[in-house]
RNA sequence: GGGAGUAUAGCUCAGCGGGAGAGCAUUCGCUUCACACGCGAAGGGUCACUGGUUCAAUCCCAGUUACUCCCA
């Protein structure tokens, strides 16, 4: 006997260990012979991270396609796996050691600090995969992967796959060395990706600077003007001004760029600046990027310290001078006097010192866009010169965007199209090289002059070095790591073995979907699907499914500072991970964020209650499943109607999974449990159960049991556990099992669908469902049992009302059912079918109410028919609406007529 | 500045050209032999606004307003 409510906390363990136990998320566990392939690679998360909302509904969306794919008896692989995180992982071990007072990274030195890393690793890191079991992920955990290996030694299979695409790449001529300008982390000390810099909005000022003009230059400057805008008046000066949000950038400044239409300037470009405090001579230049309209029209050049500049620079032989050490700090290359200075320091140093020089023309407060460490959010990114490795993703990129653009791989939704192609037609040179300890190391070594030897290890580097000096050397191996996503771009295909040829590659390489945030689409997508082309010659994947953004109920971001986290550990503590998924999926419309409310969560556990407590009543009834039970052969019409409607929830569930419409299969499934099988089914056999017909109570039995049946393997993909649970409990008793639910076959049912059946339950639940409606508007005491009198009732009806008489009185709540052809007097009056139905209820009714009642529901119909009237007397609808159309509103208007008939007649014999 | 999205019941959201829906909340009733995490019933909507297309618009198109997100 199942207990009486569902206790998720005492069962999700002991079912995921048996699922384990049994080897049922395997590779192509429960496989049909010759089936398909079927292959997700997880997006790896973090390994210094922890489940939250957002990885919750990712991981949910690929388990529902993952069980219902493995139930279809598809060969399914659903590869797990973390990546290392370079930065964030680097950073845990640093803060670690230096809580322990331990000595730091740079004292112990490198091998030293990686091999605290790796301990690291393997000692705390990865809770997220554990994380991911509580939450039900059916993920073959045998081949979890990792972006560095095991142990991140050479021979790695999983490194041996990032530096044999580092080499090719680099032999191909898409990976190269330069010195440009990166997105500078001055607290780590490393390059950082483009995307992992937010803009923040902030007050700051627009400095106005004097630069005086060298060589005695003096120009006219027009300080007003006529209506037409043209200058009037002018005055004639020996300085420039320029303006900037960066003053302290100024050490560095290498030129001054107007636009060369400007008539202002014009006259200028060619001259020189003097540029102050540094004493340098910097060239006036034209060059449209100097916007006239923007503060004074001509701007400071600093190429080494500004994206924009540093392309005027380019465009103008202007010198590039780095200003900043790494860390942020003046540097040698600026006058003595701001040497050592930290670069907020020194802004202000620099601010006083040229106001007491008089070049400070004027301040004006404006919000400026400022880059920092999208992470904290604390750190202000710097652009900063250095020599880095690329990629040259431009190139990688055409194939990527052909294949979207020719539908080998599509979006869901579609929409999403449109921000790959965006960010696609503009992509920039990858940066890949970090200045990390942690991670995959750049497989390149230099010689004395600095000559690049790009091998798979330090032999072959030796070797190619001899043949290139013709004498053995010693090298020098670049210090820097790759970036973490070099390493996840080759996840598809480097987990399945790549660059061996194994089973694996063969088999499951083009995965089929990837399931992802639409935040993260250029650090997934773009780049696997790069890597992919060019390294497997095929797209990573046919399908993206971009899911939404979860917020909280208002609609806001969750944020750890805003303290809205919902974390998905605690839902599935307080309601189980059942309630948990199964909420996701409900609201997880294409296109939309979910706003997540707590309310919805509680009413998924309620409905996990529900099933459980639906099958203990049939536990109790004892259905049990049937050895050869065929449910076409159903006699009794509440049978044949109710797996009708078991066949069309599946036709419904099973087509929300395959269009990727979460929420429509959700609530198909709910929908079906609650509203059909539990609501009316369930209440329909009760007096089945407890009348003498053995053969009623047989095939009903029997059917009941086969509908639970259906109802756990359909809800398996969302509900894995309470559904496992009751397919072992209903499993003790009747034909043994022939598998754990996780492996058993996705329902197929055809040719179940019994129109005249649905027909008359659809009566019988009107009928039952009007009188208990009237019975509430009539304030008739709940227990108080009443006569209902059939008037008007065809032979259907009353051959109806012979066979469900027992069912209807029960549910309805009613002493007796009987035919005749008056209405008594003093009824509560009906129309259901033909029939007008009475309810006498002499003394307790009240005649104004029911007339009142039964008004209302005629102005409805008026309504209803004037409109239906409005369209048929339009030529235009009766000629041009399809025909079907039209046939449909005149049903609509007969059945409306006759019903207003009858009412009417109703309101009339309740007399004066 | 460029791009995308969203406005439907008090709240959270479905609704994919012909009769406005769900869950939660609210109100009323219920010791109905699975379930109060329940049962039954009810109230509640100018489908943001303005035009257009169409025989027909919550739905398609254009514009307006408000909010959200992405990119600069």
């Amino acid at each position: 006997m199942l207990e009486k409510t569902y206790d998720p906390a005492a069962v999700e363990g002991r079912i995921f260990e048996k699922w384990l136990d049994e080897g049922a998320f395997a590779a192509g566990a429960g496989a049909k012979p010759g089936a398909e392939p079927f292959t997700i690679v997880i997006p790896p998360p973090n390994v210094t991270g922890s489940l939250h909302i957002g990885h919750a509904l990712n991981n949910t969306i690929q388990d529902i396609l993952v069980r219902y794919n493995r139930m279809l008896g598809k060969d399914v692989l659903w590869q797990p796996g973390m990546d290392h995180a370079g930065i964030a992982t680097q950073m845990i071990v640093e803060r670690q050691l230096m809580e322990r007072q331990e000595p730091g990274r740079r004292d112990m030195g490198r091998e030293k600090f990686v091999e605290k890393v790796w301990q690291w690793r393997h000692e705390s890191g990865g809770t997220i995969m554990n994380q991911l079991k509580r939450l039900g992920a059916s993920a073959d955990y045998g081949r979890e992967r990792f972006t560095m290996g095991e142990n991140g030694a050479a021979d790695d299979q999983m490194v041996r796959a990032v530096t044999t695409v580092f080499i090719e790449l680099y032999k191909r001529g898409l990976i190269y060395r330069a010195k440009r300008l990166v997105n500078w982390h001055p607290g780590l000390e490393t390059a950082i990706s483009d995307l992992e810099v937010e803009n923040i909005e902030v007050n700051g000022h627009m400095w106005h600077l004097r630069y005086p003009l060298a060589d005695g230059v003096t120009y006219d400057y027009p300080i007003a003007f006529d209506v037409d805008g043209n200058p009037t008046e002018y005055e004639t000066r020996n300085y420039l001004v320029v303006a900037t949000t960066r003053p302290e950038t100024m050490l560095g400044d290498t030129g001054v760029a107007v636009h060369p239409e400007d008539p202002r300037y014009q006259g200028l470009i060619g001259k020189s600046v003097m540029l102050p405090l540094v004493g340098r001579r910097i060239p006036i230049v034209g060059d449209e990027y100097a916007d006239p309209e923007l503060g004074s029209g001509a701007v400071k050049i600093t190429p080494a310290h500004d994206f924009n500049d540093f392309e005027v620079g380019v465009r103008n032989a202007l010198e590039q001078i780095n200003i900043f050490t790494t860390s942020g700090a003046i540097n040698d290359n600026a006058p003595e006097i701001y040497r050592g200075l930290d670069r907020f320091e020194a802004r202000k140093r620099i601010l006083d010192d040229l106001e007491v020089q008089g070049v400070l023309d004027h301040v004006e407060d404006k919000k400026i866009m400022v880059p920092h460490d999208e992470k904290s959010k604390q750190v202000v990114i710097e652009p900063f010169l250095t020599d880095q490795w690329w990629v040259k993703a431009e190139v990688l990129a055409e194939p990527a965007k052909a294949s979207v653009r020719e539908g080998r791989t599509r979006f869901v939704p579609q929409q999403y199209e449109n921000t790959y192609f965006a960010w696609m037609d503009n992509i920039k040179p990858w940066c890949i090289s970090r200045q990390l300890w942690w991670g995959h190391r750049i497989p390149a070594w230099y010689g004395p002059d600095g000559e690049v030897f790009v091998a798979a290890s330090e032999e072959e580097a030796a070797k190619a070095a001899e043949d290139h000096y013709g004498r053995a050397i010693e090298l020098r191996r670049d210090e820097d790591v790759l970036d973490t996503w070099f390493s996840s771009a080759l996840w598809p295909f480097s987990t399945l073995g790549w660059p061996d040829e194994t089973a694996e590659l063969k088999r499951y390489y083009p995965t089929s979907v990837l399931v992802t945030g639409f935040d993260i689409i250029f650090f997934w997508v773009a780049r696997m699907m790069m890597m992919g082309l060019e390294f497997q010659e095929t797209e990573p994947f046919h399908t993206v499914y971009m899911h939404a953004l979860v917020r909280d109920e208002k609609g806001q971001k969750m944020s750890k500072t805003k303290g809205n986290v919902i974390d998905p550990l605690q839902l599935i503590d307080e309601y189980g991970a059942d309630a948990t998924r199964f909420t996701l999926a409900a609201m997880a419309a294409q296109g939309r964020d979910i706003r997540l409310a707590i309310s919805r969560v509680e009413g998924y556990r309620n409905f996990v209650t529900k099933i459980w407590n639906a099958a203990r009543f049939l536990e109790m009834n004892e259905c049990h499943r049937l050895e050869g039970y065929n449910p076409s052969g159903n006699q009794l019409p509440l049978n044949r109607w109710i797996v009708g409607a078991t066949a069309r929830a599946a036709t419904e569930v099973t087509s929300g999974i395959e269009q990727y419409r979460f929420n429509e299969a959700a609530s198909s499934a709910y929908d079906f449990v609650w509203g059909t099988f539990c609501d009316w089914f369930v209440e329909f056999a009760k007096p089945i159960f407890s009348g003498e017909d053995q053969e009623a109570k047989a095939e009903t039995r029997a059917t009941a049991a086969f509908v639970l049946d259906q109802i756990l393997k359909l809800l398996h993909p969302f509900m894995p556990f309470v559904t496992e649970e009751l397919w072992a409990e209903t499993g003790k008793i009747g034909p043994s099992r022939e598998s754990a639910l996780v492996l058993a076959e996705w329902p197929k049912l055809e040719g179940l669908e019994d129109e005249a059946a649905d027909n008359e339950l659809n009566w019988l639940m009107e009928l039952i469902s009007s009188v208990r409606s009237v019975r509430t508007e009539m304030r008739v005491p709940a227990g108080a049992k009443l006569k209902l009198v059939a008037v008007g009732a065809s032979s259907l009806t009353e051959t109806r009302l012979a066979s469900h008489e027992a069912l209807i009185a029960r549910l309805a709540r009613l002493e007796s059912i009987t035919i005749d052809s008056q209405v008594p007097t003093s009824s509560a009056q009906f129309v259901v079918g033909e029939a007008t139905w009475a309810l006498p209820l002499s003394g307790v009714i009240d005649i104004g109410v029911e007339r009142a009642r039964l008004e209302k529901e005629v102005g409805k119909l008026e309504k209803d028919i004037a409109a239906i009237d409005k369209k048929l007397d339009n030529p235009q609808f009766v000629s041009k609406a399809p025909e079907e159309v039209i046939e449909e509103q005149k049903a609509r208007r007969d059945t409306a007529i006759e019903r207003r008939a009858k009412i009417t007649a109703a309101v009339a014999r309740l007399g004066a």
